[in-house]
DNA sequence: AGCACGCCGACT
DNA sequence: GTCGGCGTGCTC
């Protein structure tokens, strides 16, 4: 074995499921290199890739390949002076590529900002500066003569005494060669800078004691905790350094977030930092506010709202350690932390933590398998917990701590009311007794909350001479008719297109609305209750910038109105002027085809009926369906989300559902439906002949057309697989990817795989 | 996925 | 004659 043979293991931003050996660059010789232990693991290399050059990241070293010696290139360069991410973090990424059975490549990569991923030097943490001499600030333009570049420079550095680092004087257009010039000629020189309070050099991956441990933890006195949360404080705490999760069970106003920011307390005066995990729409303003406010120390943020230069200074802080709160949406369960503390999941059965599209992670699913590996506690909180987390309670490996609502002491919660509207007129879906009911809550000065879960004006637009109705080209689905701007809208593909005058079969102009979105709900509200004022939430009304915030604003200013909106509006926001919350259609989610629609209803009904009454005005729920007399309704309503869930977790357990099975969903599309048909069809007769399929250890069930066929243009067939037994079920997968990847009849369709799918469309 | 090569139809 | 369609192969 010489030393020439190591190779280098790259993966690169490829979907293939493999990584890649190169050999040391050129300009590195490996012997050395190795002795003196340099670690190129985590750092970045550009390579050359067939004909391209791509950026990559070391996520091994071996003497060992299986490459024939002449296929082997070098590595271009090596991008970084020091490793982007632990080896622990790579070891973590890369089992959850196994997991999800992606690309290495996009897995890892995921945990790099954008900039990064594209090559960007990563500047020093403490750049040194350009500084002009005392030869240099007495210099005048005459002086300089023709260089007036160089001329210009001086200018720049002499507004900043201390000098200004290079990334700066690059943006504004000087290049280091300029620099040298002054420098040769004695007018500037490079200074080294060190913040005060911090030792010189660069900060040590493994020992690195917290700079900020010496400094104040909290800018503000923490509250008086209940016993309750006091418990669950202590429970939190009692665990540091070792994995310990636990679920914190509590409805909006029960002082989940307090819990969380005195468990972070703690973890912060032990020089640890946070990681928060928050749904898309949760990071308000006043969320964050709340922990900027409490805490002396860097909080950051990472969401879909910053631009790159933001995202990579958010990531910095975080994996160097300067941040010691990380709040950010799903993709931010991958940010690098130097000193993990503690992971906390909010809204943990908040949907928009799965990915559902490209490489389909779930953020909650992989905080814990993350808080295992790095031995922190995790807590998961919410006052309607997803039925797997429920699930992992019932089994003992994850503790539950229950918050009770503090109001409760003072007034009991409302009894949602089922009004069953079966044979009562509707105007655009409201019966006569939720108007009444909504009229006497503005009587008494109130306000009325009423979810309406469609967006647009209606989903349906038809003939009324003729019947016709307007479908997408696209899509097996009806274009949904919105008032704002007018235009018909598939809100399953994008697809736009204007409003029709007339019936393009007919040619007759009375074009009806069927069944209403929330702008007609708005509409028809505003008729009936003209002198109030209603403010409508939904993704269409609160698109610009600080729209939602404006909207929030006028509803805390207290006066009577009606407030309409989607799910949205149910999400978060406290409103405590509100005594009326009221859902006009549960009945999609009884009896869909989806299994999981239930739990989603009842976790919408849940967090609806927690608007009504938070303070001190008695509150009233009422729910509009067809089906008053469903049991499972019947349950959420009289005994609760919790109890609800044990009955859906025995009807799971028995019908072999996740969270008591595991499933894995294949896709494939094409513009054909026999090439998506044939495509999975030979999936299945592949998996027919393992031993796991045939024995019946894993079931098949398909392949069969997508719920919605036509997508986008495109034919969509479904395979599922499930098993009793997890690793029986990848250990299949684990098979079947690599042959269907090698299958030459796969590349007539696209084909992806989604481990433990959500939605099944 | 990208990006090449290569082999056939229908255009300047 | 070539421009361009997409089938097939390969990427250390
Ligand atoms: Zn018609
Ligand atoms: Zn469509």
């Amino acid at each position: 074995m010489q030393v020439q043979d190591k190779v280098l293991q790259v993966v690169l931003p490829t979907p293939l499921r493999q990584w890649f050996d190169y050999l040391y660059p050129q300009s590195l010789d490996p012997a050395a290199d190795i002795a003196a232990e340099v670690p190129q693991v985590g750092k970045r290399v550009r390579v050359s890739f067939g004909r391209r050059e791509l950026i990559g990241l070391v996520v091994g070293v071996s003497d060992q390949t299986e490459v024939p010696r002449e296929k082997l290139k070098p590595v271009l360069a090596v991008l970084d002076e020091t490793p982007l991410l632990s080896e622990a973090m790579l070891a973590w990424l890369l089992w959850v590529a196994r997991y999800y059975h992606q690309g290495p490549g996009e897995c890892v990569l995921s945990a790099l900002p954008t900039l990064l991923r594209q090559g960007q030097p990563i500047e020093p943490e403490h750049p040194p500066h350009w500084q002009l001499t005392d030869k240099g600030l007495k210099m005048t333009a005459a002086g300089m003569g023709r260089a007036v570049k160089q001329w210009r420079l001086i200018e720049l550095l002499r507004l900043d005494p201390a000098g200004l680092p290079m990334s700066v004087l690059r943006a504004h257009g000087f290049e280091r060669d300029v620099c040298r010039r002054l420098q040769e000629k004695g007018l500037a020189h490079e200074v080294d800078v060190i913040p005060k309070g911090e030792g010189v050099g660069l900060p040590d991956l493994q020992h690195h004691t917290p700079v900020s441990v010496h400094k104040d933890v909290l800018a503000e006195s923490p509250l008086t905790l209940n016993a309750p949360q006091r418990e669950a404080v202590d429970c939190v705490i009692s665990r540091l350094g070792q994995f310990a999760p636990a679920v914190l069970l509590g409805v909006t106003g029960s002082g989940k977030t307090e819990v969380y920011l005195q468990v972070i307390e703690r973890v912060l005066a032990q020089g640890q930092q946070a990681l928060v995990l928050v749904p898309e729409i949760g990071l308000t303003p006043q969320t964050v506010a709340r922990f900027r406010q409490r805490f002396a120390r860097e909080v950051v943020l990472l969401h879909s709202g910053l631009n790159d230069r933001e995202r990579l200074a958010a990531w910095r802080a975080a994996s160097e350690g300067k941040a010691d709160i990380v709040i950010g949406t799903r993709s931010a369960v991958f940010t690098p932390l130097r000193r993990p503390g503690v992971i906390i999941v909010d809204e943990e059965h908040d949907a928009s933590f799965k990915q559902q599209d490209g490489f389909r992670y779930h953020a909650r699913d992989l905080a814990l398998v993350r808080a295992q590996r790095e031995q922190v506690p995790i807590m998961l909180g919410s006052a309607t917990p997803s039925l797997e987390t429920l699930a992992q309670v019932e089994r003992g490996h994850c503790t539950l701590l229950r918050l009770p609502d503090r109001a409760a002491a003072t007034r009991t919660p409302p009894v949602p009311q089922l009004l069953d509207i079966r044979n009562r007129r509707l105007q655009g879906g409201f019966s006569v007794p939720l108007l009444e009911a909504m009229q006497r809550h503005l009587d008494r000065g109130r306000q009325v909350l009423v979810v309406l879960n469609r967006r647009g004006f209606a989903p349906v637009l038809m003939c009324h001479a003729c019947g016709w109705v307007a479908g997408c080209q696209h899509c097996d689905a009806r274009m949904t008719w919105h008032r704002e701007p007018p235009r018909l809208h598939c809100h399953h593909c994008g697809h736009r297109q204007p409003l029709p005058d007339v019936c393009p079969q007919c040619g007759e102009a009375e074009l009806l609305p069927l069944g209403a979105g929330t702008e007609r709900g708005e509409e028809i509200l505003a008729a009936r209750f003209p002198d109030v004022p209603i403010i409508r939430i939904d993704r269409d009304s609160v698109r610009g910038k600080d729209r939602l915030q404006e909207k929030l604003a006028d509803i805390h200013a207290g006066h009577p109105a009606l407030l309409i909106g989607t799910q949205m509006l149910a999400k978060g926001h406290h409103f405590p002027q509100v005594t009326l919350a009221a859902v006009v259609d549960a009945d999609h989610g009884l009896y869909s085809s989806d299994p999981r629609a239930m739990e989603r209803m009842a976790q919408l009904l849940t967090q609806v009926a927690g608007r009504a009454g938070r303070e001190a005005h008695a509150g009233e729920v009422i729910i509009q369906t067809h089906h008053s007399d469903d049991p499972r309704l019947n349950l959420l309503c009289q005994s609760g989300y919790e109890v609800l869930a044990q009955q859906l977790l025995r009807e799971r357990r028995e019908s072999h559902w996740p969270p008591y099975s595991h499933q894995a969903l294949w896709r494939a599309e094409a513009p054909k439906p026999e090439a998506a048909q044939a495509l999975m069809q030979a999936l299945a007769d592949a998996a027919q002949q393992q031993p796991v399929v045939a024995n019946g250890s894993v079931f098949c069930l398909g392949p069969v057309p997508a719920p919605m066929e036509r997508r986008q243009g495109r034919y969509h067939v479904q395979l599922l697989m499930q098993a009793d037994k997890r690793s029986v079920l990848h250990q299949l997968l684990a098979t079947l990817v690599p042959w269907l990847e090698k299958l030459p009849e796969a590349r007539r369709a696209r084909w992806s795989l989604d481990v433990d799918p959500i939605e099944l469309l």
